[in-house]
DNA sequence: TATTGTTATACTCTATAACTATA
DNA sequence: TATAGTTATAGAGTATAACAATA
């Protein structure tokens, strides 16, 4: 991703963190930039929105799953998730197939195409992924990845997450 | 921060996260989403926009600071940066005293009212912080801010950040 | 020619609320 | 009365580029 705006200067900014080093919040801000910055040289060509990708992924775990569900899961609003989804079905990625029980939601679920879309989108984003943690060794990467999955974890009461 | 649109249903959604528990654009998009929705609880009622708490905290521990460094340090837009210090400006908080070398760049710096500001702000987001965090162990705390920071220094090769 | 900072503009993402259809 | 999903709309956040002043 080139960048215009931000100067290329060669000279590092020096920079005190003060008590921020300590901040979660901070942190989070900062890191989250990092990735949303970088993500793009991986998965801009794919032409998904941001968040699209996501829910391939989720969709791809937890076939038959409701839109609210994973509007729960990303802690996104449900009508954030019905313009993503209905993209993604447009495209032929996701097909909505009506629960024989409870018709008021739709089973969300891959289609051969979208399951497709999300292997090679998988291997995109673990590419992204590797290299952003480039520097760590494994037990780092592994660590980091496990307290991320806590504070979610305890974090977001209406999501029992099923790891493996 | 009640939230009228995600539903109080008692019942839990059970999810799998399959490979993207491992995924860290997904972890870190979902535990940004925990950071910022529960940090209006703590500073909403201050009236700052984001990132505006932010950029005092690096005043605070940068006296002298130009706005672009600020920006390369925050992966911001350094448009971005004017909007939000042209408001703390405006409020008080920050003052730009041309810097007596290069006219080009303003040094900022905060007022009495700034450091104040700041040190009620500093209070809050502490407690926000650990918030979140509760169910951490001190080394595990301790252990993921320093992975973040880790993650920050060795993608943000602008800024040399300067720890104590 | 390059850098700091400003302005204007457009675009993406997110939030709110009213609505339907089902239960 | 509550839930799943849709729609419309507004707002916040971010990106792009042209510009003036200075180096």
């Amino acid at each position: 991703m080139s960048d215009p705006d931000l100067t290329k200067d060669s000279a590092k900014t020096r920079l005190k963190l003060g008590v921020l080093q300590h901040n979660l919040g901070y942190l989070m801000r900062v890191a989250r930039n990092v990735v949303t910055q970088s993500s793009g040289d991986y998965v801009d060509d794919l032409g998904f929105a941001t968040g699209q990708i996501t829910l391939l992924g989720l969709i791809a775990a937890n076939e038959g799953i409701a839109q609210n569900d994973l509007a729960r899961a990303l802690l996104m609003r449900k009508s954030q998730v019905t313009g993503l989804i209905q993209d993604l079905v447009a495209r032929g990625h996701v097909e909505r197939s009506a629960q024989g029980g409870d018709r008021r939601f739709n089973a969300l679920s891959l289609t051969p195409a979208g399951q497709q879309a999300w292997r090679q989108a998988r291997e995109r984003i673990g590419q992204h992924s590797a290299s952003v943690l480039q520097g760590f060794s494994d037990a780092e990467r592994e660590q980091l990845l496990r307290l991320l999955r806590k504070m979610i974890a305890t974090n977001l009461h209406e999501v029992d997450f099923e790891l493996e």
